[in-house]
DNA sequence: AGCACGCCGACT
DNA sequence: GTCGGCGTGCTC
């Protein structure tokens, strides 16, 4: 028995960790890497992580004399090795405090150390409560695979067998049972063992149906849910079940990818194109990237899949830095590739046949012909509200809002008196909307531009005869309410189904049989470099919502566009997106842009631009001289939405094409980020690595 | 992140 | 005189 120092993590945000004192005696055990302990911190009791054994306590030495003791520690497993390695590069690579990232991957309520009592009572008697109607359960369910389908898993399964890491894409269009052919590989690598597995996806709310099929497909294992929409009774039980082997299918959201999984085999990362892998406040990680590291660091297959790899994917697809399988038919017998049909903008309002509201005559005579044969048409438009600008046509004056650099958008929707309302989607202020020009005086002020509530509106007007149903975020916020809407769907009522990008996934729409889409223009001008992968991708998964079924003849998907001969439509008609991609991911490597260079930004958020451009320029100096010719270091600019809630936000990129240098020159800048926090705490400073938006 | 310490102004 | 504002510094 001897007595130890130890190094543990408290959550706070300081990069420090903290000696203390560990009596193998007191605590009846030695210490561990991993180990939650109860310890002293300043006046406070706070929960601890250990993360390095010192050797021994020696009280000859002074500092050591100064040292507290661990009180206590949680009835916890200790946090695996391989956990641990994770969330050391995630704070080496993110730039942030080791301690945040630990704690972040426990159940809030253990961070409570006056807590852990009663969360071990809570978490043992569901436990036995549990073990009573454990159900046992034939397995029945056999999937029929095809072809295609069944020499990926042929190979899928030649690779689990090695034991090694390996980078799969699985890709294939929509409907074409990438889930079947890895849900199926998945099964055959939990047979007859205790290994366990991990499903990624983008939003666990959007694929309910996914979940019940996992559910069935694993009828004898143990399935745990993990997301940020659990309570935390839900997540305490489902953390330690997965901690424990007891579960051996963990489904979640990104956050998951920082679950204790000891036994992980397999990752599978569903729909990795997805920007919501990437997190954008807090802790700002990407998930997709997070899985591949922790693949290779334990050697697993980690799977990817997607109908369109984003460019990350498919630059590794060119550079054979990932096996590729693909799937090329529609599962289905019968299910059927939507056609594309494109409507020019520019000839439409040549010929005068579009409308005030922007609806050209030929997708209203589409529209009439699907309803007449008795099937549903989902007219995608990405823009809740009513209208997104109010304007006044004498003076300019536009419906701004007084915290954000935004506009207010126009919403059907009560205000007092008043039955429109106007909503900040940033800051969520909501105001009446004013009844004369607030700067002029002048009484007719206009909706400028187009969102759902005034497309349900028009084509109500155009089809009295027609049921719509509008789903986006406004229309389904009541608990339950989307899943009522998505059930009338799917019973197969002939209906207009107005949406955001709420209906472009996870539901599958049997009898929508024409897809239209408006809006897409501003998408093939945008700043964004990415806008346009983004835009692809969103044209194929809408278009995937339809001709799902064999219920369907022939579906159709129509945009209105005033670039009809852009590449991007060309490639979408001939299903051709694998050309489309590498043309742009070599344009990328042209202009050196990502993933042929590495980003980062440093971002200052203050209540005035002068004082974050000061900044700035400050850390722009203090790293300039350290840079070489690998590296540019961009001038401090507004953020894209400069002002939120009144906050001004700048920020300066920094682009480099050595990820080694980019990273010192990183460690560099938070060195001085560090200094200058401690001088202004009002003022916020935080680094986004492999930033998605600007 | 908390919390204490400390140095200033404005109160009974 | 002392109550309380928030700028700094520290937490093993």
């Amino acid at each position: 028995m001897s007595i130890k120092i130890v190094k543990v993590a408290i959550d706070i945000p300081i990069f420090q960790l903290f000696d203390y004192i560990w009596d193998e005696e007191e605590l009846n055990q030695k210490p561990k890497r991993g180990q939650i302990v109860k310890v002293e911190f300043g006046k406070k009791i706070n929960a601890g992580i250990v993360l390095q054994i010192n050797g021994d306590f020696s009280c000859a030495n002074d500092q050591d004399k100064s040292l507290k003791r661990v009180i206590e520690l949680a009835q916890l497993t200790h946090i695996d090795e391989g956990l641990l390695r994770l969330c050391q590069f995630a704070s080496k690579y993110y730039l942030r405090p080791l301690g945040e990232i630990l704690f972040s991957t426990i159940p809030t309520d253990w961070k409570k150390t006056e807590k852990w009592e009663a969360l071990e009572k809570q978490r043992n008697k569901k436990l036995k409560k549990e073990e009573h109607n454990a159900p046992q359960n034939q397995d029945k369910s056999k999937w029929l695979l095809n072809n295609e389908q069944q020499t990926a898993y042929d190979q899928l399964i030649h690779i689990s067998a090695k034991n090694e890491f390996e980078l799969i894409l699985l890709k294939g269009i929509t409907g074409s049972g990438k889930t079947a052919v890895y849900l199926n590989w998945l099964k055959k690598i939990l047979e007859g063992n205790d290994d366990q597995c991990l499903i990624l996806v983008p939003e666990i709310n959007l694929t309910p149906q996914l979940e019940k099929i996992i559910r069935q497909v694993f009828i004898n294992q143990e399935v745990s849910v993990l997301h940020s929409n659990i309570s935390p009774a839900q997540r305490n039980i489902a953390w330690w079940k997965v901690q424990h082997g007891m579960s051996r299918v963990i489904l979640g959201t990104r956050l998951s990818i920082f679950a204790p999984i000891p036994r992980l085999k397999a990752i599978v990362v569903d729909e990795e194109h997805d920007g919501s892998y990437k997190q954008q406040d807090g802790l700002r990680y990407n998930a997709r990237d997070l899985a591949i590291w922790r693949g290779v660091d334990i050697k697993i297959p980690v799977l990817l899949t997607s109908a369109t790899p984003s460019s990350e994917t498919w630059q590794k697809v060119i550079q054979n830095k990932i096996t590729l399988f693909e799937l090329t038919k529609k599962a289905k017998e019968g299910a059927t590739i939507s056609q594309l049909h494109l409507i020019d903008l520019n000839q439409a309002r040549k010929n005068k046949t579009i409308d005030t509201h922007g609806l050209t005559s030929e997708i209203k005579k589409v529209i009439q012909k699907t309803w007449e044969k008795n099937k549903q048409v989902l007219v995608f438009i990405n823009r809740r509200g009513y209208s997104p600008i109010l304007h006044c046509g004498s003076c300019q004056w536009k419906s701004e809002c007084k915290k954000c650099s935004a506009w207010m958008v126009v919403h059907k929707k009560k205000f007092g008196d008043k039955d429109f309302s106007l909503q900040c989607h940033h800051c969520g202020l909501v105001t009446a909307p004013p009844v004369s020009c607030p700067s002029c005086g002048n009484q007719d002020l206009a909706t400028v531009g187009m969102g759902t509530q005034k497309i349900e509106e028009h084509l109500s007007l155009e089809f009295p005869q027609i049921e719509i149903m509008r789903i986006d975020s406004d229309s389904t916020k009541r608990k339950g309410s989307a899943d009522e809407a998505f059930s009338l769907i799917h019973q197969g009522r002939p209906c207009l189904i107005v949406g955001t990008q709420m209906v472009t996934k996870g539901h599958d729409f049997q009898h929508v049989e024409t897809v239209i889409v408006l809006d897409v223009d501003k998408s093939l001008y945008s700043q964004d470099f990415r806008a346009i992968e983004k835009m692809f991708s969103q044209l194929v998964q809408v278009a995937g919502r339809g001709g799902r079924s064999d219920q369907t003849d022939q579906s159709n998907i129509y945009i209105q566009t005033e670039f009809v001969n852009h590449p991007l439509f060309t490639s979408l008609a001939n299903h051709r997106y694998d050309d489309y991609i590498t043309e742009i991911v070599l344009e990328r490597k042209e202009n050196q842009l990502p993933p042929y260079a590495y980003q980062a930004l440093i971002i200052v958020e203050s209540v005035t631009e002068k004082k974050n451009l000061e900044i700035l320029y400050e850390i722009k100096g203090h790293i300039e001289n350290q840079k070489n010719t690998q590296t540019t270091i961009y001038d401090p600019t507004p953020r894209m939405l400069h002002k939120h809630s009144g906050i001004e936000r700048n920020q300066i990129l920094i682009e480099s094409k050595d990820r080694i240098e980019l990273q010192s020159l990183l460690e560099t800048a938070l060195d001085q980020i560090e200094m200058i926090k401690k001088k202004s705490r009002s003022i916020k400073i935080h680094i986004d690595r492999d930033p998605t938006l600007f």
